[in-house]
DNA sequence: TTGACGTGAGAACGGGCGTTCTCCTACGGT
DNA sequence: ACCGTAGGAGAACGCCCGTTCTCACGTCAA
């Protein structure tokens, strides 16, 4: 089997797993069973747990944030383009198996002991401000607005992880439109 | 020593730890080294660790909320009382230690194998939206204000966990400060 | 054909940790 | 004084898991 689809297929198990029943209660025992890529390769591939976990969040995040501009971008109106992130939440907030976001969760659960996760969880989360400071500028809106709309966004995924709904997502996009008529 | 210092004992250095270092990487061994209650007693009291997760987070709960509330009160004008919550928010970012919302951190880290402890967060996330809306309720605001107050105070914990900054509480004020206005 | 090499399966190793057990000490009631 | 009990210190037990090692097999170059 190529490496490249070696590779490929250990991310694939490590992200389901990861993200479903949480890093630490998967062992890499799970991950070989999973890809079907023996021990031997997968260490060859990432020589520790920690680089699994990293390559892991990486990849997901060129995911995530390729979906949700994927779908941004389907709407032409820049002023509508920011309420379609809250949209995109909604559709992911119902997607089976939806447990929260992965960073988040992650950071819960590793934060206070891997650096490289800590960086792995700034990096996405500053990514994704970027992103809606990006759709704010170009709705020719003050860039203050970002800061709430990534705050109302993070409060979303959180709530909708922990309750298991998917409203967070509608009373987020609400405050979002409210925001953006009061200015 | 009286069995109810020990618990309580047993409780501050379980706080501590599990708060600053994460649950899963702390042992039983280090709740008796820091709290001095040895191992038999430590079971005698909390028969297994997720129990005393459990306790832990409950006091913490009861704690926290009990802090909130009393920035709160301190203001007498209701519908400043629901801006002080973020002033506090402010205050408790900028502690010595301060690493996240427990419960968010604590879902992270358990939400896919404790069912205990997702009641828990599920409990202690539904009591801090409860006492929102009754603030919301008690200055006559549409009820409906509730849940956007709800997911900025949430989006804040996440993000000043995350970034180490304190600057989301006051983001999350000026966006309240904003939804107040504009119903 | 042969031999070096890569690979897969799974055992083995080392350490950590939740939980229990052992043993010893101290003390309180009679 | 004596005995039963509780408690402390820490060893011990099982289990899990990250990582490495063993060994047998197949492959490809010379």
């Amino acid at each position: 089997m190529d490496s490249a689809v070696a590779r490929e297929r250990v991310l694939d198990a490590a992200e389901e797993l990861f993200y479903g029943r949480g890093i630490q209660s998967v062992g890499m025992d799970a991950v070989r069973g999973a890809s079907g890529v023996s021990l031997k390769r997968l260490y060859q591939l990432f020589p520790a747990k920690e680089q699994l976990v990293e390559a892991y969040l990486e990849r997901r995040d060129e995911r995530w944030r390729g979906r949700l501009a994927a779908h941004v971008e389907r709407e032409a109106d820049p002023e509508r383009r920011i309420l379609a992130v809250f949209d995109w939440l909604a559709e992911w907030f119902g997607e089976e198996g939806f447990r929260g976001c992965a960073w988040i969760n992650s950071y819960g659960e590793l934060g206070a002991t891997s650096d490289r996760v800590v960086a792995q969880v700034r990096a996405h989360k500053r990514a994704f401000g970027d992103y809606l400071a990006s759709l704010v500028a170009d709705a020719g809106r003050p860039a203050a607005l970002a800061a709430p709309l990534f705050l109302l966004a993070e409060g979303a995924m959180v709530t909708a992880g922990i309750t298991g709904s998917t409203r967070p997502a509608a009373e987020a996009r609400d405050a979002a439109r409210l925001l953006l008529e009061s200015r």
